[in-house]
DNA sequence: ACTATAATTTAGCAGACACTAAGTTTTGGA
DNA sequence: TCCAAAACTTAGTGTCTGCTAAATTATAGT
């Protein structure tokens, strides 16, 4: 007989290797937001000269209340400072911080560019997508534009 | 005059297709966990006979309890039955579920060594990328695949 | 100057996911 | 058959990220 299905090599991992796989994804999660609140401020910062709640609850999708909370972390954090009815500013941590996470989403985009992603879906993915991509995953995707933009196609 | 460093059009979305944008990435990671979870019990199943909690604890890196309380979600959901002491099951909805994640799965994978990463690194990225890859960037991720096996380099 | 409006904060609540520490229950080996 | 070890459940906590509703507070237009 031979039709057997075997059900593609599915092989698990050791359950260690297996465990830091999704140890590190939960601690890419948990950074996640930090990284777009603050990448969101710099933006703001630089296109409107002020990073309103008000404005980033808006582009947030989420309750002003909720931003007011998170803001909080953040400032718990040492990433943000507030000046009251002045709106959010960055500490140098953050702006560090804003600015890895900005050149990481650029990158991602340009490279969902190059794949073949039309310019809308590329920046909605991009916004998920660059949270877990690695250094290393960086690292390639750089590599590939470089090549590709030298010889397209 | 000229010099103004114009700093990069990073001209941003209209405010709604802003938060939409990360509205979608909220749904993601919302449904992240059970997918992963499901998964995993598809695997455990085929490879080892049976999905022990005891064994999903280990290879997701939490304690016991936490799987508990997981499954109890993934149950309340219709994803997941369980026999005490028997391990867990998936219905059908939770068959489909699985299946998707992991067409999902060995796709991101395939594209990322494709790109150049190394087996191990796309593991363990692919768990987080997975979650956060639109249809579209599948399709191109697909279509990258299909020209770049038929003609390497 | 006043005051309506807008911005922000506070309070209270809820659900998802983690954890530790204690029970229970089942199983399987002696 | 018995019982210790393994598997599973329950109880009690804590943090993060959301929400609504109800204050506050500041700004700006008249
Ligand atoms: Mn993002
Ligand atoms: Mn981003
Ligand atoms: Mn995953
Ligand atoms: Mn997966």
């Amino acid at each position: 007989m031979s039709g057997m299905p075997r059900a593609s090599p599915r092989s698990l991992p050791p359950p260690e290797d297996h465990a830091a796989r999704f140890t590190q994804q939960r601690e890419a999660d948990r950074s996640a937001i930090a990284e777009d609140y603050v990448e969101l401020i710099a933006d703001l910062l630089q296109e409107e000269g002020e990073a309103r709640a008000v404005d980033i609850a808006r582009r947030m999708g989420v309750a002003q209340a909720t931003v007011a909370a998170t803001v909080a972390r953040l400032q718990r954090d040492g990433l943000v400072e507030t000046k009251p009815y002045r709106g959010l500013f960055l500490t140098p941590a953050g702006q560090a911080v804003a600015s890895a996470a900005r050149a990481r989403h650029e990158l991602v985009v340009r490279f969902l560019l190059a794949v073949g992603l039309d310019p809308e879906t590329a920046e909605a993915d991009a916004e998920g997508l660059e949270h877990h991509a690695s250094e290393k995953a960086l690292a390639a995707f750089a590599r590939f534009l470089a090549k590709h933009e030298a010889d397209p196609k």
